[in-house]
DNA sequence: ATGTCATATTCCTTGACAGGGATATGACGG
DNA sequence: CCGTCATATCCCTGTCAAGGAATATGACAT
């Protein structure tokens, strides 16, 4: 269960990047190759290649050589695990619950430490 | 729908350096104050303060002060945005099959472009 | 008012990284 | 072989961010 949830900075740090996640969100709609995501995001083709290699060593893309293209598409994985990873906080709901009560009750001028 | 979606590559970036990871998973047992953290990641304190200055700018922890403590504890919508964003990409696994599809019918050399 | 504790802020240095531009690579067509 | 297309890599430069060290702030106790 907890075996995906090792989810690390890099995931993150990827993704952290305004063109890098455009060329995420593109890709969800489906493979495209390196030309067609300079066309479509209006990037140079050198900063987008360079993009893709981070996208790629975070295993968050992987590429299918056809012919002289090269086609990226987003892996499932790393995404699966940023969802299970995320969603391992939803006891933050409840939690939040139980402070304000403990805020309720606080005094102000009364804490043990 | 799509209005908790709008995920920004700036609450990528405030978890993608490992330090604020850290400090960020161990929030999640429980508010902490800024001198717990440092004895219990081992960092410097004004390094830690830093830190959770970007997560605060980040929306990511929220402040309660008491007397001369400051308790920093996790905000949960923006886990919450997390997790619908990365759900949003379960769409991945089926698209994966028809890629595999499309992969196996393709003609090696008769590409149309 | 003064000292002290908890935390924030500032200055500095350094390393990582993004974009621009030019160029290398590699496969293919002729 | 040579040119060309698609893509990757290299060099350069500017910017940004992180850690270290010192210091400022702000609230409280005395």
């Amino acid at each position: 269960m907890s075996a995906t949830t090792a989810l690390a900075a890099p995931t993150f740090s990827a993704l952290g990047e305004a063109n890098r996640l455009r060329i995420v969100e593109l890709l969800r709609e489906g493979p495209l190759s390196v030309g067609d995501i300079v066309t479509r995001l209006g990037l140079r083709q050198p900063q987008v290649s360079k993009h893709l290699r981070v996208l790629d060593e975070s295993n968050l893309v992987s590429v299918e050589v056809r012919h002289r293209h090269r086609i990226y598409r987003l892996r499932p994985e790393p995404f699966s695990a940023v969802a299970e990873w995320a969603e391992s906080f939803e006891a933050l709901w409840e939690v939040r619950l139980d402070s304000l009560g403990r805020f309720l009750r606080a005094p102000d001028g009364g804490d043990g430490e």
